[in-house]
RNA sequence: UCCUCCCUAGCUCAGUUGGUUAGAGCAUCUGACUGUUAAUCAGAGGGUCGCUGGUUCAAGUCCAGCGGGGGGAGCCA
């Protein structure tokens, strides 16, 4: 009857009248041979389960250990102690699963991020990964909710393609053929992928907006949310070799929609959160201050996790271009005193320390930068009257970077064309990608978010392998 | 991939100009105590000093290579 037991989230609520009631849980500490903290990850907070001297077997105390997971029966009484409201006093226990005191990793104490990374199998044992994970949570149902009431439709595109055209990056190839001795072609001796599964050279996809695409111009509105994959060698708190990203794509929209949409996209899944996810939040916040304490001041985050998520909802998003973001830069005490590493001037790819500049210095706020030149953006973008620039829009957010990244699309046939031609992008894999430029072609907009940068954005969680489950990283993939 | 720092007990970290038996706190175990809040008090056990090789009378300490990790950069979401 496991149905039957009350999650602790919901009876710490309770007033306490004597109710008979079950919890099952994972015990944090057991003090004084009398007080189980009991977890059952619907809540950082445990419930105090109070086992009476002398009622309960010796040989059965000596079981609850840290992370034994136990059945408690007993009533609901407030609690006779100090910190806690409610206490559980236990008529009985059943242990579920010992847990070896000497082998067990985890302790009630304050472990390292790097060490739980080790032991990322436990590690929503613990109070930061239980928050972050129901934040992470709660940020996937706020996005569903959201394009849910937005009319959206929910398009699941392809993990497996076999289009290498899409040049987001180097990418993971899928087949079936031997390693040691794979069938090769007779005239060069490369490899014959006629006799791969597909038929074809095939890979893990790094990008669902081309199909989704297709989607935008039949349902209007789509988007996608699933995992993507890059095969780059990126050893950085903020890439990850499988990420999970959403990609709107809107017929009947221009950039300036785009935009909209995505400033309105994060500020209702935010909301949510903060709504749903108060206490998570507020316990990150603080291990955010407890971790900004061994930093120099300086260094140190000017405005609390709590007060920049409340900061992003009540405030515009900075919109500028990208022509007055490399003003800005030019103008910048920082740049005439030559503190920039990379030189600035119209046409660069920004860096990191330009884009840092002005998100964290020079706006204090998340900035949307947009029409960027087109020789630094993909091919599909739509292209400005100037001819030099792009309907693109990068969204860069303080302490993360780019957080989303997406454009008009350009839904002039003749014009793609000649862009594909100029940047060698293969137009005859791609001939389904142009058909719907050729039959009932419309004005399309979308946008990529990252969003375990997302969750890292919401959680102040500094590394992005500490907000997915298992990472996968460059010579990493345990779990 | 590049730059840089790090790797000593289960965890977090000391370890001096190279020198005898490598330490502390927490955790664990044993005992005491019993309304505790990361309980407290007393005691005990616990180490291939990341790996391989080198220099030296002597290496945790110096040198080289390899492996793993952190921070920064590039690529990007």
């Amino acid at each position: 009857m496991f149905n039957k037991r009350v999650k602790i989230k919901e009876l710490l609520t309770w007033e306490p009248k004597e109710q008979e009631v079950t919890v099952m849980g994972w015990v944090r500490t057991f003090r004084n041979n009398q007080f189980v903290a009991l977890n059952d990850g619907s809540t950082n907070n445990n419930l105090q389960v109070v086992l009476e001297l002398g009622k309960f077997d010796e040989e059965q105390l000596k079981r609850i250990t840290t992370s034994a997971s136990l059945k408690v029966s007993g009533i609901l009484i407030p609690s006779l102690g100090k910190g806690q409201k409610v206490e559980l006093k236990a008529t009985a226990l059943e242990i579920l699963g010992d847990s070896d005191a000497e082998k067990y990793p985890l302790q009630p104490k304050k472990h390292s991020l790097e060490f739980l990374r080790e032991i990322a199998h436990l590690r929503f044992r613990t109070n930061t990964f239980g928050s972050v994970f129901r934040v992470r949570h709660s940020l996937a149902f706020a996005i569903h909710k959201f394009f849910n009431e937005m009319g959206f439709v929910y398009l699941h595109t392809p993990i497996i393609t076999a289009s290498d055209a899409e040049g987001a990056g180097e990418m993971f190839r899928v087949t079936t053929l031997p390693m040691d001795n794979p069938p090769r072609n007779e005239d060069d001796g490369s490899i014959n992928f006629k006799e791969d599964f597909f038929g074809r050279s095939s890979n893990l996809t790094v990008s669902g907006q081309l199909e989704g695409e297709l989607g935008a111009t039949a349902f209007g509105e789509i988007y996608t949310f699933g995992p993507t994959f890059r095969a780059e060698n990126s050893n950085t708190a903020r890439h990850l070799a499988e990420f999970w990203m959403i990609e709107p794509e809107m017929a009947f929209c221009d950039l300036e929609d785009n935009m909209n949409l995505a400033e309105e996209f994060i500020k209702y899944i935010i909301r949510y959160a903060m709504e749903n996810n108060r206490e998570d939040l507020e316990f990150l916040a603080q291990r955010l201050v407890e971790e900004e304490k061994q930093l120099p001041q300086d260094k140190r985050s000017e405005m609390g996790l709590i007060e920049k998520l409340e900061f992003v909802l009540n405030n515009n998003f900075e919109r500028i271009t990208y022509t007055e973001a490399i003003d800005i830069l030019l103008q910048s005490p920082a740049y005439k005193k030559k503190k920039f590493q990379y030189d600035v001037k119209w046409g660069i790819d920004m860096q990191s320390e330009h884009e840092r500049y002005l998100v964290e210095k020079h706006f204090k706020k998340p900035v949307i930068v947009t029409n960027y030149p087109k020789d630094i953006k993909a091919f599909y973008m739509r292209q400005n009257e100037d001819g030099k620039t792009v309907a693109a829009m990068d969204i860069l957010a303080p302490g993360i970077g780019e957080i989303v990244g997406g454009s008009q699309r350009e839904e002039r046939l003749e014009k793609l064309e000649q862009r594909m031609s100029e940047m060698h992008v293969p137009a005859e894999e791609l001939w389904w990608y142009l058909d719907t430029r050729r039959f009932g072609s419309v004005p399309h907009a979308g946008f990529g978010l990252g969003f375990e940068r997302m969750v890292q954005f919401v959680t102040g969680m500094g590394n992005i392998r500490d907000v997915i489950a298992f990472p996968r990283t460059p010579k990493n993939c345990e779990f």
